[in-house]
DNA sequence: CTCCAGGAAAGTC
DNA sequence: GACTTTCATGGA
């Protein structure tokens, strides 16, 4: 199946939105990118307007790559200076994906202190060894672990995987969504501060996993993760917009303390509105690349 | 070798 | 409240 997209109305480049670091586990051969969602397996490439996919219908593919977000209402919205305005440009067509929460949970609880390409490691580890095993264009691929089968693992069996400091963090919060205590679609339909406040409760969720699951895979287009790169943009180019006692600890390598994490997120909501998360992910993925 | 990565939690004052 | 230390691991 294939979909012409009109440039104009509805902007989509492929390539950034799975290069920008929101998702880990797609994978790439020959010329066609191939992901996994709940228990589907489909495969995807675009040529400039022509949106070429298998393995999923129409409905799916609108939903997961959120084309129905008005992208250039959104980036008209959240267009507030030049370093945005130069992101906007140069990642055009970038969206935000709808995650399943489970996964986007368990996945940013494991990207807590490494990089992308660590990150994708763990993950698939996960996935191969705990997941289900589907087979897709003579190809297999793997389901996403649930969290009964998370849960019940040792944390010996976890740090043999990889995950470090994070073996404890993993396996208790599956337990938490296994017993059925996480309500994600709850946490679908409550306001921003209400789902979030739901998440911290969670062990090795602090504000800024938080953010993430809450952008990728809850509905939350105002959160906006700050992570290192985002502390390092406002450091560089938003410093002006706070006092001078909190422009000093930005220049400091330490982590953000939850007061200045706050301080930082919430004035980003205020400042790019209600889809700053859309203007976090252009950021990040600008600063990840790029000079700032 | 050192330094860093889409941080969080526990400890200290 | 706030600052500091600890937690593992792979890659540059």
């Amino acid at each position: 199946m294939e979909l012409k997209l009109n440039p104009h109305l509805t902007p989509f480049n492929l390539e950034h939105t799975l290069q920008c670091g929101q998702v880990f586990r797609w994978k790439r051969y020959n010329d066609w990118n191939y992901g996994i969602v709940e228990r589907h397996v489909f495969k995807v490439k675009q040529k400039k307007n022509t949106l070429e996919f298998r393995g999923a219908n129409l409905d799916f593919i609108m939903r997961y790559f959120r084309l129905d977000d008005n992208l250039p209402k959104i980036m008209a919205e959240v267009n507030q200076d030049s370093l945005i305005s130069q992101a906007i440009r140069t990642f055009s067509g970038l969206r935000i994906v709808r995650q399943s929460p489970w996964e986007c949970l368990i996945s940013f609880i494991c990207a807590t202190c490494k990089n992308i390409p660590s990150i994708k490691n763990v993950i698939h580890r996960l996935s191969n060894q705990f997941g289900e095993k589907i087979s897709f264009d003579n190809r297999e691929f793997h389901t996403f672990p649930t969290p009964s089968a998370l849960a019940e693992l040792p944390s010996q069996v976890l740090r043999d995987c990889k995950l470090g400091f994070r073996a404890n963090f993993i396996r208790e919060t599956a337990e938490i969504v296994d017993c059925g205590k996480m309500d994600f679609e709850a946490l679908r339909d409550a306001d921003y501060q209400t789902a979030k406040e739901e998440l911290l409760q969670l062990p090795g969720v602090g504000n800024k996993v938080a953010d993430c699951v809450l952008l990728f895979s809850l509905e939350k287009l105002e959160a906006f993760p700050v992570d290192i790169w985002m502390k390092r943009v406002f450091r560089n180019h938003y410093k002006k917009c706070f006092d001078m006692p909190f422009a000093k600890r930005l220049s400091g390598g330490q982590s953000l303390s939850s007061r200045d994490y706050d301080k930082i997120s919430s004035f980003a909501r205020r400042y790019f509105g209600k889809f700053a998360g859309y203007a976090q992910e252009y950021l990040y993925y600008y600063a990840r690349t790029k000079t700032v």
